[in-house]
DNA sequence: AATGGTAGTATCCAAATGGAAAGTGCTTTC
DNA sequence: GAAAGCACTTTCCATTTGGATACTACCATT
């Protein structure tokens, strides 16, 4: 007789894995956490600013995340009638609901490199 | 004169940025959650088990996915001394310890797709 | 001897990711 | 009027990722 999926089979592991899939694909990609973290700590950041404060990110790249991020309603873009034109970048109130995610993202990998250290 | 980072120019942002770089690192890749997740909930599980739990995965992404989690002692692999050869998956204490992170990825994932329904 | 189960590996290939460098258009300052 | 700052976009390219398919090797049952 064949073996058929069971565990995964109930409706509350679909949603919870359908749940990880939903938010893996809205942060994808190498520079979304940090984009959003140095948001929160800049409250508002200009597009340059976040190109000198990102270490080793191109314009291209935070272009396109932003981008994203601005889809999603995580972060917000605005224009400011400036002399030379100049833009604000902001995290929403919806993205700072991501707050205690990027809180335990940092809190388990300062742990991680503690616990490798401690184990040498 | 030229600007400089400041915002991220603190040794407390430098952990920060690294921590959350580390723990991506760790867990990149499209089936590293789904793997742990469904380990959590099955406790020991064989090769293809995991393969008929996982919607969607090979065998070859399973099977590098998992020899990743090895090596960062997030899951244990165990080969049984059974009749026919059989291998035990699980995750390890150390893994254990990602599980508030999995929650708040889960949760915040539900919640997103609540509001998407919600302001329609 | 054929089928089916376990646990993978090997090969090939297409698509996605992301980095470097240069260019655009505007404005202000020296 | 040259340089420099802002906010990007465009082009090109190399690497990474991951999926499909096939295959190995061992054991048990029919």
């Amino acid at each position: 007789m064949k073996k058929k999926a069971v565990i995964n089979d109930t409706p509350v592991c679909q949603v919870r894995m359908q749940a990880i899939s939903d938010t893996m694909s809205i942060l994808s990609g190498k520079w979304k956490f940090h984009i959003l973290g140095t948001l929160m700590e800049g409250h508002k950041l200009g597009f340059m600013d976040l190109l000198r404060e990102i270490d080793g990110i191109g314009s291209k790249m935070l272009s396109k995340e932003l981008q994203d991020l601005e889809m999603n309603h995580l972060v917000s873009r605005t224009v400011m009638n400036t002399k030379p034109i100049t833009v604000e970048y902001a995290v929403t109130e919806y993205g700072a609901t991501l707050a205690p995610l990027i809180d335990e993202l940092t809190k388990w990998g300062i742990a991680y490199r503690q616990s490798i250290h401690g184990s040498k």
